[in-house]
RNA sequence: GGCACCAUAGCCAAGUGGUAAGGCAGAGGCCUGCAAAGCCUUUACCCCCAGUUCAAAUCUGGGUGGUGCCUCCA
């Protein structure tokens, strides 16, 4: 299979480093706040990477991380989220408020069928790996201390900015006032934080109280798990220019050696052509979603619509338009499950080539989704139609072996009387051919938020209205 | 100011040298007493200009427009 490697700018044959099995690392969550719909069209990325590396007959190590140490106190500046706020008034820690957005995080993946990574890793588990690496960086001579850390000086990293591109020196001329001028260059990061008294998350070092830098613990626990070089590391675009930079930056200048063979980027959503961000309060999360009538998968299915590496603009228009071609998509493959399948099986060879075709290009799972609808509309209904889509489900993740018969239907039970009395009714009315008043009815029964539908043979059904 | 990305029908979006996937919406039709649902049919010369080529949406150059990052951010 092909992938795009950001380092090389290039789709480039993967060619993993062993055959036991491909390692992955996946930048995570900071599990401060709920994950957005932007966040988690990342996860899904993610979980593309793996299902195709799986479909690939690859197996698969992958780490994901949690950030749970951060400036959880501290930038407690304006924008601040509601719920966090409230975390504090209730006067929890920040472990306590981890844990609980932690949890909503897993919740939140396993609905959207985002498989679990291998190993799920804590930063506050891994304080002792990251201050290890810090010190070993320090006494190589990478690092060096100042009033308030340790930072990573970059100058003695020549390669920096290999990543993204970027030249420090023209980076330089624009940007803005620096802050900090016990820092060699303007661009080296903290690696270890010396802490205030009053900061919750500290522990000890040689430097004293303190805590761990942004970028240190993927390099430490990328380490810990996947070895000093590993296969792929996935994560949003925006952490290209800085924290991947950084991790590289720590990773190579330790080891001596490149870390990462692949790296891949998911692109940004975008809600309405425009950056969606807490601070714009045009984010959205799986739960605001489900109480609009919109399914975790409606959401994936969404995603599924746009190749990872393009900007994808989420519009209600647009969840709308994937919620209905879904509902759809599951209703046709329900039908070629259900299907007589006595008749000889149709020929699928050519779809699945397509289908492996597109994935193993760089994961085009769009133009995938499209061989998926073409075969559903242009093959005979047939079981192997839905056995072909299922396999093709091992990418898509949209739970196409559970599909089921969705036709609205109501438990008789659960239809007033009064309801049925006037359907009754209605179907006397059109016995007799008495089209006005089976019209009116039907109009009444609808004021009352229900739907009737006739069915052959003047029988009808009945369902409350969505 | 720097870096990067993008520009395809009303909307979302594939296609990266050989004559435009797919979905949603719309239109017409079938079915229905009428509807609903479903089914069928149908809807683009690819931002502009110049160049390379037998051939460009696809490559090159120049415009114009949009987005992201450069500060925690997927």
């Amino acid at each position: 299979m092909k992938i795009f490697n950001t380092l090389t700018r290039q789709k480039e044959e993967f060619i993993p480093i062993s055959e036991k099995a491909v390692t992955m690392y996946s930048c995570g969550p900071t599990v401060y706040n709920f994950a957005h719909i932007g966040n988690l069209r990342t996860y899904i990325f993610m979980d593309i990477i793996r299902r195709a590396l799986k479909y690939n007959s690859y197996k698969v190590k992958g780490v994901l991380n949690i950030t749970d140490v951060g400036h959880l106190l501290s930038d407690a500046d304006e924008g601040e989220d509601k719920m966090q706020k409230a975390a504090k008034e209730q006067q929890k820690s920040p472990y306590e408020i981890a844990d609980f957005y932690t949890k909503v995080f897993m919740a939140d993946i396993q609905k959207l069928n985002i498989g679990k990574p291998e190993i799920i890793a804590k930063a506050t588990d891994h304080i002792k790996e990251m201050l290890d690496f810090v010190i070993a960086l320090y006494d190589l001579g990478f690092a060096y201390e100042t009033s308030d850390g340790i930072y990573f000086d970059i100058s003695k990293f020549p390669q920096y900015g290999k990543l993204s591109g970027i030249n420090l020196e023209e980076q330089q001329a624009g940007a803005r006032v620096e802050v900090n001028p016990e820092k060699r260059n303007a661009s080296d990061f903290a690696l270890w934080k010396k802490a205030e008294p009053q900061h919750i998350m500290q522990w000890d070092s040689p430097w004293g109280r303190g805590y761990p830098g942004w970028h240190i613990e993927c390099s430490a626990m990328s380490k810990k798990y996947l070895g000093k070089v590993f296969d792929i590391h996935s994560g949003g675009v925006d952490h290209i220019p800085i924290h991947h930079e950084n991790e590289i930056a720590q990773s190579e200048a330790l080891e001596g050696k490149r870390a990462v063979n692949y790296w891949m980027h998911g692109e940004f959503m975008l809600v309405d052509n425009g950056k969606m961000s807490k601070s714009l309060k045009n984010t959205y999360t799986i739960e605001q979603l489900e109480g609009m009538g919109y399914s975790a998968l409606d959401f994936r299915y969404f995603c599924l619509n746009a190749h990872y590496r393009k900007k994808l603009n989420f519009t209600f228009t647009g969840l709308d338009a994937a919620k209905t071609a879904f509902s759809r998509l599951r209703a046709a493959l329900y039908e070629n499950k259900a299907a007589d399948g006595s008749a000889p099986a149709p020929d699928l060879s050519k779809y699945m080539e397509e289908f492996r075709e597109a994935i193993n290009d760089d994961l085009n799972v769009p133009q995938a989704l499209g061989v998926m609808w073409t075969m559903v509309k242009t093959e005979k209904r047939h079981p192997a139609v839905f056995g072909a889509a299922r396999e093709m489900d091992a990418i898509f993740g949209l739970s196409i072996n559970n599909v089921t018969d969705e036709t609205p239907k109501t438990p008789a039970a659960a239809v007033p009387e009064e309801i049925t009395a006037l359907c009754e009714k209605r179907i006397h009315a059109k016995k007799d051919k008495d089209f006005a008043l089976s019209d009116s009815i039907r109009k009444q029964i609808e004021e009352k938020g229900y739907t009737v539908t006739d069915k052959p043979g003047n029988t009808y059904e009945v369902a409350a209205k969505k």
